[in-house]
DNA sequence: TATATTATAGATAAATAAAGTCTTTGATTA
DNA sequence: TAATCAAAGACTTTATTTATCTATAATATA
């Protein structure tokens, strides 16, 4: 079990946003540059963004992405939710009778997992950061 | 992202094994049956639990599989940590310069999953088992 | 000792999911 | 109208998960 790329990708994009976007809306290539990574699949990965309301998009020239909320009202979670789903982590797939007690407890540690990230804003990172990200 | 099956079948053994078996040694057969799943596969699962140390094998007539704790020392993560490994569910791949900032919070986050797990035991739920397990 | 029983291990196959590419379409601006 | 940029769909490649099959090794008991 791995979060997938797809989410690093998401969560340095959103950090990049955060941290230095101005007004204007930045491109794809420009944000697929930082990453080493295709423009065409960040494309995607910005497409999910957009549809779970974090950024906005505009076409044609001087395009591109900016967020859609204030830096304080974006969670890790938002962005986690996003791009992996918000499907429990756990599916018991056995016909047992009754409830999977083994499945309440693996829904509840997740609970515990997603709380901190929740919590965790973007605007919290975004002030430690160094020319790195 | 998700758990694999492997490890929901895990959990049902283990679970299986503290509720029910006494002191004899169980076969994988009976316990495959049981969950549906073919007695080559779960084997396979059984001898990761066996390495991390969870349970014992014992070949030949009458012999199997029964656990090596008391069933009070044995958590979820225990179990959770043989079939899926220790390894961080997120690894940022980017190479910047410094330490990675998602990557630090994404492993706290990953922590508190893993104290609930830690700290929640196979003997707590044995007891508050049906017959559905 | 021979036979039945049971776990272990390796090779391999099938199914599913993740990662990535290519191309077309549609929207916007200058 | 031409250049620019996002969105979407089809497709390919790669990796992982979920098995299956077969052979080998260990043990008990008749």
């Amino acid at each position: 079990m791995k979060y997938s790329k797809a989410t690093n990708y998401a969560l340095h994009t959103m950090l990049f946003l955060v941290a230095y976007a101005p007004d204007k809306p930045v491109g794809v290539q420009q944000l697929a540059e930082r990453q080493n990574v295709s423009p065409t699949y960040l494309s995607k990965i910005l497409t999910k963004l957009v549809k779970a309301g974090l950024v906005e998009s505009a076409s044609g020239a001087n395009g591109g992405y900016r967020l859609r909320r204030r830096k304080e009202e974006i969670s890790f979670l938002d962005i986690i939710h996003a791009i992996e789903g918000t499907a429990s982590l756990f599916d018991c797939t056995l016909n047992h009778s009754s409830e999977c007690l083994i499945q309440q407890e693996m829904v509840k540690a997740e609970g515990q997992m997603e709380e901190y990230l929740r919590n965790k804003m973007m605007s919290e990172l975004a002030g430690k950061l160094t020319e790195s990200h």
